[in-house]
DNA sequence: GCTTAGATACGCT
DNA sequence: GCGTATCTAAGCT
């Protein structure tokens, strides 16, 4: 699919890849789910960003990119996938926080060592789909391991705060957060769960 | 079902 | 050493 919505704004970027589905292929073995939950993070003046103040270590290279590459890093023993947004000189990206599986499910369930909870979460969906650092990060979607296609769309998208970033000032009180209204493959929230999981019709 | 505490290990300094 | 864009299980209701 086209990736030039990945080039302009993240905030817009963002809100765009709920929905959209992401298929991987680790071992051999695919795997996909819709998006259902992301966060934005933008670069120099976002006290939360890894890349905060033009902040660069080898660990957050890959935000330096251009749009369409993907970061992994690694923490608490669990891996955070973000796709890059924007240009080599606007480190800014999506986090991706929430999928509805869709393929491979047992498989997930395996990874997991669970039957729910598959990847209503960060660290849970980069479990369930064998995304690992090693093999993931800087490579660009649909040119490596990881797919990005069209999907659902949304019925209504809710905005709201991000989710563990105390400690980073006003930043917390950034609507950055989004998620697909109704769908209850998300973290955190308490969710009243809509017909068709929240999409489009 | 909700809230909380503690485990966790990795990359970087 | 230390900080961390997390997860789980326990304990309660």
């Amino acid at each position: 699919m086209d990736l030039s919505f990945l080039e302009k704004d993240t905030l817009t970027a963002a809100k765009a890849l709920l929905g959209k589905k992401i298929t991987t292929v680790t071992d051999g073995i695919v795997t996909s789910g819709y998006i259902t939950e992301v966060e934005a993070y933008l670069g120099l003046e976002d006290k939360a960003a890894h890349a905060y103040q033009g902040r660069r270590t080898k660990k957050n290279e890959m935000m330096y990119r251009s749009y369409g590459t993907v970061y992994v890093y690694t923490m608490h023993g669990h891996h955070c996938m973000n796709f890059i947004t924007k240009d080599e000189c606007s480190p800014e990206g999506v986090l991706i926080r929430g999928l509805e599986p869709v393929e491979g499910i047992e498989v997930m369930q395996a990874r997991r060592g669970r039957l729910d909870h598959l990847a209503d979460g960060p660290g849970k969906l980069t479990q369930s789909m064998g995304i690992r650092r090693d093999i993931y990060n800087g490579t660009r979607l649909n040119e490596g391991p990881l797919t990005l296609s069209e999907g659902k769309v949304p019925g209504s998208i809710k905005a709201s705060k991000r989710i563990g970033i105390d400690n980073k000032e006003e930043a917390v009180d950034y609507l950055y957060r989004f998620t697909v209204e109704g769908n209850p493959h998300v973290s955190k929230d308490r969710v009243e769960k809509a017909e068709f999981n929240g999409w489009q019709q």
